[in-house]
DNA sequence: GCCGTTTTCGGCCCGACTGTTTTCAGTCG
């Protein structure tokens, strides 16, 4: 059982006891369990096989939930969530997906009007029963006859960080030229700082909604600028300091405005993650202070607030950079280095460290642009080389090149070099790693390349042991250097080949082979908590675009906010290296 | 249910907004 499934049966615990009115701080140390599995960079089943009490050293995790975890490891099940999920019918907790229906109301739905699924939800909304519940009233049942409707009509995956980061970027320019086009400077000096937080600002792969904070003296100004934004379907709440709003593209914006003095306090709090933020408020409170969005407070008098770094600092940490505020260890790495350790901290990687792009397509396979002009792209982009790594000739891969095209192809290569120096093209290819671990060209040619990515391209669902050992075999060819996508994924469209990530690191790192972050918004593979593992086991990586055409350089960035989700400094990365 | 340079027992983050109320519970982040 893998730990998303695991993670998943612990917050049904979770829901379950909530629904059943049982003590917060034992549910609640089911959702934070939950929440410290998902993200795990490594099996629990691993975790468990190397060391029989190393569950109980995950935080969150003690004697009891351990158990819970073997069980689940070794039967397949936990009998104490079959039996409470037998309390419950079918299709019942997705009755809490619906916005304004938490586990008291479908509590109350179930024992007053045997409500048991959305659809009878919808109904008895429908037939007006809802109203007649006490704390209900009329409004409340359109409220929630209006949010399944939504619920119903729009798909329930998160956005990716790509599309997400372009309508926050909107927005905030509505906000910041009040929609005149940067005209009317009026409402732009009503803001004194404006910034998109939440899972945006963490550089989560996927976003489900979007934070916009804004510092302004006068409120009550910005909201009336914030709903008249044109995109807006639906407004779900609009007070003096908080608004919430729904955009047509069906995506939430949630708006808070706060006074300069706290904007590095709301920054922290409105950045999260929620996990981060619970753990950050529990040492200032064991400190005897007290950290809101606010600021800081000894009492009540405020010693931070103005900047995150001043906030960190005041309950006893290092600045922390939002990338890593995921609860997967920076509470414990920022408490045991405290403020004088912040140099210690990770310095994380930055777009301009990026020297070259080690993974680039032209039209000598499925790329619509020549080699030169690709080249002179980067060139002028101020990178000092590419690895030109068309496609080896495969079935279902478009123009791949087969020995006589790549050896015309590097005369081309040679040719670009003279002209184009002191950038450097360097010859490479993507190699497809066939469903029996051998690789699509032979080692005579692949020994004459700069650069040998190998990738999988086909059967994707083979069973784990095989998937792993082909890619395995794979790399340990002496001339690969690269493993493209190491998960194969595509974000909301297909999943990751089934493998035992781990095996696959550590054989990177005997061989010597990097480990790509592709940096296709829709890919962000190698993923973050892999990333954050594969270093701490040695492992070098390549951030690379994959790009098929030279504007795709832009996604670059992503893959450093990968990198950096992981926790990766420069000196991690190989193609932040200069050439030679 | 978890956890411990305040505790092996007694704590467990903090605040905004809404609707239904007449002071607050529920939900959300």
């Amino acid at each position: 059982m893998d730990n998303q499934s695991i993670a998943k049966i612990f917050e049904e615990i979770g829901n379950i006891l909530e629904i059943q009115n049982q003590n917060p701080f034992r549910f609640k140390a089911y959702y934070r369990a939950a929440q410290t599995i998902e993200n795990l960079s490594q099996e629990l089943s691993e975790i468990y096989k190397a060391d029989k009490n190393g569950l109980t050293k995950i935080p969150g995790i003690g004697r009891a939930l351990a158990d819970t975890i073997i069980e689940i490891l070794e039967t397949g099940k936990s009998r104490g969530h079959d039996a409470l999920v037998k309390t419950l019918p079918e299709g019942f907790l997705n009755m809490l997906d619906i916005r304004g229906v938490g586990p008291k109301k479908v509590k109350l739905f179930y024992t007053e009007l045997a409500v048991k699924n959305i659809v009878e939800l919808k109904e008895a909304a429908e037939k007006r029963l809802l109203q007649t519940l006490p704390g209900m009233g009329e409004k409340s049942e359109s409220e929630i006859l209006a949010a399944i409707n939504e619920y119903l009509s729009t798909s329930h995956d998160r956005r990716l960080l790509f599309d997400a980061m372009q309508q926050a970027d909107e927005f905030v320019a509505h906000l910041g030229d009040g929609g005149s086009g940067g005209k009317n400077s009026a409402t732009s000096k009503l803001i004194e700082a404006i910034e998109p937080c939440g899972s945006l600002r963490r550089r989560a792969e996927t976003v489900g909604d979007i934070d916009i904070l804004c510092a302004s003296k006068n409120p009550e100004k910005i909201m009336e600028r914030y709903v008249s934004y044109p995109e807006i379907a639906k407004i779900l709440s609009q007070g003096s300091t908080k608004s919430s709003v729904v955009l047509k593209s069906g995506i939430q914006v949630d708006l808070r405005v706060i006074d300069k003095e706290s904007f590095g306090a709301a920054l922290q709090y409105f950045t999260g993650s929620k996990e981060h933020n619970v753990r950050t408020r529990d040492i200032a409170k064991r400190k005897g202070l007290k950290l809101s969005e606010y600021g800081v407070f000894d009492n009540d008098k405020m010693i931070a607030g103005k900047t995150e770094k001043e906030v960190y600092n005041a309950i006893g940490l290092p600045f922390i950079p939002p990338e890593m505020r995921e609860n997967r260890g920076e509470i414990e790495l920022a408490e045991k280095l405290g403020v004088k350790g912040e140099k210690n901290m990770p310095k994380l990687i930055e777009l301009k460290d990026l020297r070259g792009d080690l993974h680039v397509h032209s039209d000598w396979s499925d790329a619509s642009q020549d080699i030169e002009t690709v080249a002179m792209a980067y060139k002028k982009a101020g990178f000092d080389y590419i690895a030109m790594t068309d496609h080896s000739a495969f079935i279902g891969i478009t123009h791949g090149m087969d020995e006589n095209r790549i050896k015309q192809q590097w005369k081309e290569i040679d040719k670009l070099n003279k002209k184009l120096a002191p950038f450097k093209i360097l010859k490479g290819c993507e190699v497809d790693i066939h469903k029996d671990g051998t690789l699509a060209l032979p080692d005579e040619i692949l020994k004459k390349l700069d650069i040998v990515i190998v990738a999988v391209h086909s059967a994707f669902t083979l069973p784990e042991p095989e998937q792993t050992a082909r890619i395995i075999k794979a790399l340990k060819n002496p001339y690969v250097k690269i493993l493209a996508h190491p998960s194969g994924r595509l974000i909301n469209k297909r999943p990751a080949y089934k493998v035992d990530m781990d095996a696959i690191i550590k054989t990177a790192v005997e061989n010597d082979v990097a480990l790509e972050i592709n940096s296709s918004p829709s890919r962000m593979d190698l993923q973050d908590i892999y990333v954050k593992r594969a270093k701490e086991l040695g492992a070098k990586f390549a951030i690379n675009s994959d790009s098929h055409h030279s504007s795709h350089m832009e996604y670059l960035k992503f893959g450093v906010f990968v990198a950096r989700k992981g926790w990766l400094e420069a000196k991690n990365v190989i193609n932040t290296m200069p050439i030679s």
